[in-house]
RNA sequence: GGGCCCGUAGCUCAGCAUGGAUAGAGCGACGGCCUUCUAAGCCGUAGGUCGCGGGUUCAAAUCCCGCCGGGCCCGCCA
């Protein structure tokens, strides 16, 4: 097991860290300020420093040039302190402009990297942080309604790799897929399947996606239809009032609005059939202008209450349109796309009323367990599943385990914490319907716990509720539908309870979206207030920003997405492009060449930038095979592998590594003995995207030492097996890195 | 209206938690390097009011306040 002082670069911080407290305390016993010891930024300064001597300066110094004199001779006395012992490791201290610069000595401390990280080898970077602990860590959860696209790969990619990341260091890792088969969107997806004479064709998470997005479209153009008829029914009656309000008036304004209210109000009467949509954006532009510049002042109260009035109505009117149009420009997309789906459906789906009826009724019936629908819903989503994991198994992204929302409801688990939060007192009922919901904000009143969740100080909350400001507070989390079926977040403060108590995990993590904020929020509070505080400690909500396509919002429901299938299928297509150039390759290889490659190309993109980043799809990135790619680090690792098949794999068992002397190599070994620190940092912050750095410049140097200097025909032996332990001890570093983002390892490229 | 996240080179991003030296990479642009361990590479050049404005500090990309821009959330959706 790797602790710390197995670490060459932690032991000698350690070790300065003491050396300058014991400074620090014999010469400034009244400073408390801990010593500062970093890594220098830029090799050229240093390699490590300390800035102790502005701290202590600060106490000491009442003015700006006082300050900067303390500071300078403090470094000075901490110079001339620690230069006097002999402190293994180091080879000069100095003081610059009062910064404390120490340099390594590498004579020594590159053996000592070298030989600990090919002694420890796998265990390399490894921690001893969760012996004995267990996570639970959820992540991809797609609703199954859609293949698994671009926006739930980096939910995958970042949860397949967290759970690489916590087993590394010690933990006990159980990753669990939670199957959401109880949304009302699955209900959508059921009636569309009963309704369609079809065979499958095609993957089958694919045929579902497009069975799903006919329906939700349909749905949508059916409720715009009635909606549309209801705005034209309405904008009659108003045009007709208008009339007659502006026959009564004396003063009728002689503008345009009236002209062309009068005008249009005219036609539509004569010709109920015309185009009438765009006249309320025509109309509705005008009277915003008249009431913008206030141009009805002259008029009766009771006119311009009715043209306010109108307006209002034609605000609300436009909006609806304008969603209307969109809707109906997806109609026209999906019929193109999806032509035999998409009529059939049509044609079967004809009155909204039935349709929300029917999917209410499949839901009720689910919910209960009714045989007939509960086959039903399980063979769809038992389907999109197996397409699931087709995808992820091409990246090597497996689970320990699925857990399906409606196991949960048909246990009796949901209930017993609806119970619970009920016995508790917290449940509060909706006067009209009667449907419970939690009372979050009374709960931020009374109970510290859930404003620690949400941030807000008790002061905060007074002074908002003094205010009546209500709607500034957060929401009420409403539990059941008026119907008595369970809603999504309500189920899944069961499935968080279930996580903890079934697998006794000590930490749970919940990949999931940060437009999820806020029900997160709501779940962790309402185990608090069933009374499990200490569970919802345990629950850390790993938020990471949407993917957005360039053009649109990604959206299942329209049928916009990117598969993942169709990245990695083009990631395929691009590398195998550029395999078939090389010499000298069997062709099964370069299909394995390019299989890797591409994943390893897609896995960094997805994973390259902080989860918190909103991150825009671009092809480009996504397909990039140079500098600052997966690939280019499968490259530069089996480019040492080269060098070390060449040398057939022989290495010395010793070397005399004070022949390292080239800067390139003294960076190379620094950065090698930083991968600890990368791991640490790493999995404290849950970002994978800090080894993804890591590695990144870890291969720029190598590379860059690679084009330089030779290793087999270095200028010694002496030089040349020091070298090849270089490089055996970067390939087993990049490895270590390679495998915890999940990026395929090829020995030849 | 309230809340959360993001804003750093033309583009994509590190650096911000815990303030510290000359703000780093890659792409793209330009100029070089394959008879030498794999050129998916390397070397060099150009490119920055760290969104804006205040404040704290010896010191601010980093901390605080206020704006601006982008995204998201505030559903009997998930």
């Amino acid at each position: 097991m790797a602790l710390e002082h197995d670490y060459p670069l932690r032991k000698l911080r350690k070790n300065l860290e003491n050396l300058l407290l014991n400074v620090q305390t014999d010469f400034f016993p009244n400073s408390s300020v801990p010593p500062s010891l970093e890594i220098s930024p830029n090799r050229a300064f240093c390699d490590l420093f300390s800035t102790i001597s502005f701290q202590i300066a600060k106490m000491k110094s009442k003015n700006k040039k006082e300050y900067k004199r303390q500071a300078m001779m403090i470094a000075d006395l901490f110079v001339k302190e620690l230069s006097a012992k002999k402190i293994p490791l180091i080879e000069k201290i100095e003081n610059k402009n009062g910064y404390i610069n120490f340099f390594i000595d590498y004579t020594k401390f590159s053996g000592d990297v070298i030989k600990s990280i090919i002694s420890l080898n796998e265990k390399y970077g490894h921690f001893d942080l969760g012996r004995n602990k267990n996570v639970i860590i959820e992540h991809t959860s797609p609703n199954p309604i859609h293949p698994i696209h671009i926006g739930t790969a980096r939910n995958s990619v970042l949860g397949d790799a967290l759970s690489r990341l916590f087993r590394f260091v010690g933990y006990n890792v159980k990753t669990r897929m939670y199957v959401d088969d109880m949304g009302r969107q699955v209900a959508y997806l059921a009636y569309g399947i009963s309704k369609l004479p079809l065979e499958p064709y095609g993957k089958k998470d694919h045929w579902i996606g497009m069975v799903y997005s006919c329906v939700a479209t349909i749905s949508e153009i059916l409720k715009y239809e009635t909606e549309l008829m209801d705005i034209k029914k309405r904008l009659l009656e108003f045009l007709n009032q208008l009339d007659e309000s502006l026959l009564n008036e004396k003063e009728i304004p002689n503008t345009k609005l009236i002209k062309t209210l009068k005008k249009i109000s005219r036609n539509l009467k004569r010709y109920p059939t015309i185009n009438w949509i765009e006249k309320v954006e025509i109309i509705f532009n005008i009277l915003k202008d008249l009431l913008a510049k206030n141009q009805i002042n002259r008029i009766s109260t009771a006119l311009k209450e009715k043209l306010i009035g109108f307006f209002d109505f034609l605000k609300e009117a436009n909006k609806k349109i304008n969603n209307a149009r969109s809707w109906f420009k997806v109609h026209a997309e999906l019929r193109e796309r999806w032509p035999l789906i998409f009529n059939h459906l049509r044609k079967k789906i004809a009155d909204l009323r039935t349709l929300e009826n029917e999917v209410s009724s499949l839901m009720i019936k689910y919910e209960n367990g009714d045989p007939e629908v509960k086959k039903l819903f399980r063979k769809i989503c038992n389907d999109a599943l197996e397409g699931f994991l087709e995808t992820l198994n091409r990246v090597s992204i497996t689970f320990d385990g699925f857990d399906w929302e409606s196991d949960l409801v048909w246990d009796g688990k949901v209930k017993v914490i609806i119970n619970r939060l009920k016995n508790a007192g917290w449940i509060i009922y909706d006067e009209e319907t009667g449907v419970p919901i939690l009372d979050i904000r009374r709960a931020l009143q009374e109970v510290p716990e859930v404003r620690e969740i949400f941030d807000l100080s008790l002061e905060k909350i007074s002074q908002i509720i003094k205010a009546n400001d209500l709607d500034s507070l957060p929401p009420n989390l409403v539990l059941m539908r008026k119907d008595g079926t369970t809603l999504y977040t309500t189920r899944d403060i069961a499935y968080a309870i279930e996580k903890i108590s079934r697998f006794k995990a000590d930490l749970v993590l919940n990949v999931i979206g940060a437009d999820q904020t806020l029900p997160q929020k709501q779940l962790r509070s309402a185990l608090v207030l069933a009374g499990f505080p200490d569970y919802a400690k345990k629950i850390i909500h790993v938020a990471y920003e949407l993917v957005q396509l360039p053009s649109a919002k990604i959206s299942a429901r329209r049928g916009r997405f990117i598969a993942f299938d169709e990245i990695l299928d083009e990631a395929e297509e691009k590398a195998y492009e550029f395999v078939a150039t090389l010499p000298n390759k069997a062709e099964e290889e370069k299909l394995k060449i390019a299989k890797a490659v591409a994943v390893g190309a897609v896995r960094y993109a997805l994973l390259s930038s902080a989860p918190t980043r909103p991150m825009i799809f671009d092809w480009d990135r996504v397909l990039n095979l140079e500098s600052n790619s997966g690939p280019f680090l499968q490259y530069s690792y089996a480019r040492a592998v080269s060098i070390l098949r060449k040398a057939e794999f022989k290495l010395p068992q010793d070397a005399d590594f004070s022949t390292l002397i080239e800067d390139i190599e003294k960076e190379i070994i620094l950065r090698l003995s930083l991968f600890p620190d990368a791991i640490e940092s790493a999995v404290r912050q849950m970002r994978p995207d800090i080894i993804v750095e890591y590695a990144n410049k870890l291969a720029i140097a190598f590379n860059s030492f690679y084009q330089r200097f030779p290793v087999l025909r270095a200028k010694t032996t002496e030089l040349r097996n020091a070298r090849l332990l270089l490089v055996e001890a970067f390939r087993i570093t990049l490895r270590n890195a390679l495998s915890l983002l999940g990026i395929p390892i090829l020995e030849r490229m």
